[in-house]
Formats: C-alpha cells, structure tokens, sequence
DNA sequence: TTGCAATTCAAACAGTTGTATGAAACTATC
DNA sequence: GATAGTTTCATACAACTGTTTGAATTGCAA
C-alpha cells in the first residue's frame, strides 16, 4: 500500500469538514475537494460512504472506549480490585468529557466530530454505538464489585444518569452557555468531570436508590459520600 | 380554506412517517403517498418541507411547554407564590417523559414523532430548539424564589441535569432496556419521572452545590495513555 | 526494460430529491 | 349560470447524490 496519503487525506478533509458542517451537509465531492483526491477514491479506499463514516467514529470510538477501561483498570488495581464508586464514574465519564470539552486546540477536530456524532446520529454511527453495551457492561460489573448488594436496576439507572449528564453536557454545551449567560464555565472541564461524578454517586448511594417511586425527601447540605482513597 | 382536509391529512401522515422511519428516510413523495394528496400540495399548503417540519414540531413542542407552564403556576399557587424545588422540576420534566414514554397508545404517534425530533435534530427543529431558552428562564426564575440565596450557577446546573436524564431516558430507552435486560422498566413512567426529580433535587441541594470546581481532591487515577487506533 | 498490480482519473450513470408550472377541477358569490 | 378565487393535479425541472466504469498512470519486482 504505497503511502496510504490518499486515504489519510480523505480521512482527515472528512472529519475536519462533518465536524464544522454536520454529516448533513457534507457531500463526498466537498471532501474530495477539501482532500485534493479525485471523487473515486473514496469509494475505491473505503467502499462507501457510510463505511468512510463509520471507520472516523470507530477510530475515536475505539480511542475514548480504551482511554475508560484503563482508567477503570488502574482504579481498580489501585483498591486491590475493587474501586470506588467515583472512580469508576470518573472512569466512564472523564475520557468522553475531557476529549469533547477539552480546549485542547490540537485535538479540537477530533472533539468537534464527536460532538456532531452525538448530536446529529447518523445511520452507520448508530449502528456502531448499539453495540457499545458489552462496553458498558464492564462498568455495570466494576460498580457491582463496589456497591454488593445493591439492587441491579439501581446500578443501571445511574450508569444511565451519569452517561446522560455528560452526553447532554457536550451536546448542549452552547445552549446552556447562553442559557446561563456565561455564569457555567464550560471550560473548567475538571469541575465539570467532578461535578457530574458527585450528581451521579448520590444517584446511586442517595435517598433515590429505592425500587419504587417513592420520591424521598429532599436531602440536607453536605452529604456527598467520596469513598475510596 | 375550504376544509382543510388536505392539510391535515398531509400532517398526519407527515408525523406517522417520521415517527416511524425518520426524517432522513422519509421524502415528500413517501408524504402524499401516505395522505392519498398531490405532491404539490405540500409546497402549496406549507411553502416547503422544512416548513412542514417545523409546524409538526412547534404544535407538539408549544403544548409540552403550555403543560410545563400550566403544572409550575399550579404548584407555585398551590405554595402561595413559591413552589418546592421539587414540585419546579415535576412541572419541567413530567410533561416531557409522560408524553414521550407513556403508554398512551393513542397520542403515541406524537410521542415518537417527539422521541424521532430528539433523536435527528434536523436544521428546521434545531432552529425551534434555540428559541426554547426563554421558556426554560421561567423554571429558572421559579428555582431562585425557591432556593434563594443558592448561587445562580448551581440552579442553572440543576436544570441542565434535569433535562439531561429526562431527554436522554427518552432518546436512550431502548438501550438502557437492552442493557437492564429488562430490569429498569421503562413503562412506570410515573416512577421515572419521580426518580429523575429525586436526582436533581439531590444535585441542587445536596453537596456538590458549591460554586468552582473545588469540593475535594481529584482522584489520582491512572494517567490515559495517549496512543492512536 | 518489461510486466503486472495498485492506484488515480475524468466522465458518466442511475436514481432521488425538493420545487415550480400551468392547466384542470372545484367552490362559493353574485 | 357566469365569474373569480381557491385548490388539486400531472408533469417537468434542475440540481444533486453516491456509485461505477474503463482507460490512464504510477510504483515496484523480475
């Protein structure tokens, strides 16, 4: 494979121009252009759109799944195999909201296309994401390992809530900046990473873990659990 | 305007097969096929396709925000001008999960019109969306009557959140079942709705309401290893 | 150099899309 | 029942889409 420039230029135009435009409005003509490769050779390097497409997410899809998992890893070794519910929170959601928010201008391609990816879910990326759930199983068992005995569904629901957080987060990063007039500092992401991880953990460890509705009361001030460390 | 049975029925089917198949599946022709209309009518009777859309998503999207309104101003009379905070986020996110995941078999073609809507965020939808933010202002305003002196940061966090789990119940429904394997029930909306309430009660009044990043030390975790692929 | 495979290229293909047109059909008013 | 305004209709349009084709070009091994 001569030097695999073509297909690199086709990859990166691709990314830098759904990142900027959305997959909507992004030909493959506007990529050749952008990539200076003739309009044949996306099908001839990739087979399809669809397979251009889907190999930009896996590649960073790939990259965010490891990042958690040796993080979780490392909580985990870390406690003698057992961490702490933070941890594996700030396993899950860390690597996802520090590669979307980061101000790492170098990155920024990269993170402005998993923003899009996010918020427009275009078929062959949808496709990709559903089999995302064995990925999550891993926390599912890492947080079973922290909290024995807790009821199953409990562990699910806050997986759900926390992914939910940090997703919303990224995808309406602008509109709760102008919600807030500025007042949410959307580039602290440290504070943010933080801060979704305590919602969550009281999620989990708060009044709100019972079965039913039941809707307790509202708790007092000062009442985060940090375990672990 | 004779009857309007034209228009009407350009709507119904407009909103059956977008629930059903999505925006991006769905054409004019696939439309007025479904109507038993003329192609021309779309264009005659909305101007365009977009403006189509965005007449589907305003009628459903004005009523979720005149219910919203309707549960806070009962809740806020119900306290003599000042609701609960957990009354405030019952109004903002009830509406919403009960008309996207109630069992309502009939208004259930709106329903996932809504879930579809959430999901594709298609440009003239996107447009709507950005509007919402004065709507959301008045759940912000009531917060502060109810949590007053509470940094105005923190209320706008507590919102974001809410919005965050209830939208991405929605959006996320089928994975979170598959992933539970059934064990979070996703047809007990009312359960749904309270849980989501009980969280971000906790995130507004529990301890990660302070207002930097601050709280406690960050967890050392195992430093991400950079590589690619 | 010759031969052969991999790659690039211009061009065309086949299909779809939203929209526009102008005539026909309808409806209500006088 | 003629008229004016509204609505429907078949059809065409113009543009754009991802993909394919077959010939040119390149790179490399024998």
């Amino acid at each position: 494979m001569a030097s695999d420039h073509t297909r690199n230029a086709i990859l990166a135009a691709a990314e830098r121009l759904y990142a900027d435009r959305g997959f909507g409005d992004v030909t493959l003509r506007d990529i050749v252009a952008e990539a200076n490769v003739n309009l044949a050779a996306v099908n001839y390097h990739f087979g399809s759109k669809d397979e251009l497409i889907a190999e930009l997410f896996v590649t960073r899809s790939l990259a965010t799944n490891r990042e958690r998992l040796n993080e979780l890893k490392a909580a985990e070794e870390k406690g003698g195999g057992r961490a702490g519910i933070d941890a594996i929170l700030h396993a899950l959601v860390g690597p996802t909201l520090r590669g979307c928010l980061g101000p790492d201008r170098e990155g920024s391609t990269a993170a402005r296309f998993m923003i899009r990816a996010s918020i427009e879910s275009v078929p062959p990326i949808r496709r990709i994401k559903n089999r995302e759930v064995d990925h999550l199983r891993k926390f599912i068992a890492a947080m079973r390992r922290s909290l024995p005995g807790r009821d199953d569904s409990e562990l699910y629901w806050g997986l759900h809530f926390a992914l939910a957080m940090s997703h919303h987060t990224i995808r309406e990063k602008e509109r709760l900046t102008k919600l807030s007039e500025g007042q949410c500092d959307l580039n602290d992401v440290q504070a943010i990473v933080d801060r979704v991880v305590a919602v969550s953990v009281m999620a989990l460890t708060g009044a709100g873990a019972t079965s039913k509705a039941s809707a307790k009361p509202v708790v007092p001030h000062g009442r985060l659990t940090r375990q672990d460390l």
